[in-house]
DNA sequence: GTGCGTGCAAAGTATTTGCATGATG
DNA sequence: CATCATGCAAATACTTTGCACGCAC
């Protein structure tokens, strides 16, 4: 196995570990389905709509209803290790929780670009200050036309 | 009539001016609905709800309905002339185009607060240039507490 | 065993669309 | 008078909820 498919295993236990965690502490009940769904999410990067969730998950774990799914996605929300995203205005997508980062997306093919910059953070916390306003987290999402399609 | 009022007034008929040439443009018909909905929401300042303006505009104009208020929105936001937003999860909010602005969102009370600030701006096109992409739009957008419900 | 979790179907939101009728250019 | 717009109801898309049964603790 190499180096870094080890080191995505680790991580990988690590978090459903870290959930299991919670689902103890909230003294809630382990089940099948919340361990297939949360081990199937943390084995995908990117951004996953409920949709493809359920019916990837389905092939594993064919019983599994679209509830299940959205319940567990609140539940790994909850407990800090995913973020819903709402982009534009359509269905909410889900993403792991890593490093902080913002958007870009592509107008023309949908395609999603991960950034972050300090500076504009920093910047951020200038606003807030400004309105007196307490600062606890924020979307940024740049729109247009990535490198393929632009040109 | 006092010096601002007169003002907002020819801002009123100016842009109400604007849609119904967009109108014509697009070979469309002018009607009573369009312009009670316009002249609604032009009068208006903030983030209204579909509901919100279907609720006021019918008190004016009773045999109104939603589908209208919608259609109507859609061709406004085509017109350049209000823009749609999706804060959060729930629905749309629409909001007169003004000079371009930001916006700050209690997660308490709701309340939003715009902003702009140059230097954002500026730092968004270089994180943008950075990966050959074209900006076209962006949304920005900070959650906290406001001042009064921070304390 | 008790209570939480599950799948299903039904309900709930927010928005869009088909259609017959009515108004506009 | 041909088209486009309207209001209604039904349809849609996404998400949540009620309920009877089953499984975890």
């Amino acid at each position: 196995m190499a180096a870094h498919e080890e080191k995505l295993e680790e991580k990988l236990d690590e978090k459903l570990e870290k959930f299991r965690e919670f689902i103890r502490r909230r003294g809630l009940k382990g089940t099948r389905q919340r361990d297939d769904i949360a081990r199937w999410f943390f084995n995908h990067k990117g951004h996953l709509s409920a949709d493809r969730i359920y019916r990837d998950v389905k092939k594993a774990s064919p019983g599994i209803g679209f509830s299940t799914v959205y319940r567990t996605m609140k539940l790994l929300c909850e407990a800090g290790l995913v973020h819903e995203r709402h982009f534009g205005e359509g269905e909410a997508l889900y993403e792991n929780v890593a490093a902080h980062h913002d958007h870009c997306i592509c107008n023309a093919c949908g395609k999603i670009i991960e950034f972050e910059n300090p500076q504009i953070e920093a910047l951020q916390q200038v606003v807030a200050k400004e309105f007196g306003f307490m600062l606890k987290s924020h979307k940024m999402e740049l729109y247009g036309l990535c490198k393929s399609c632009a040109s």
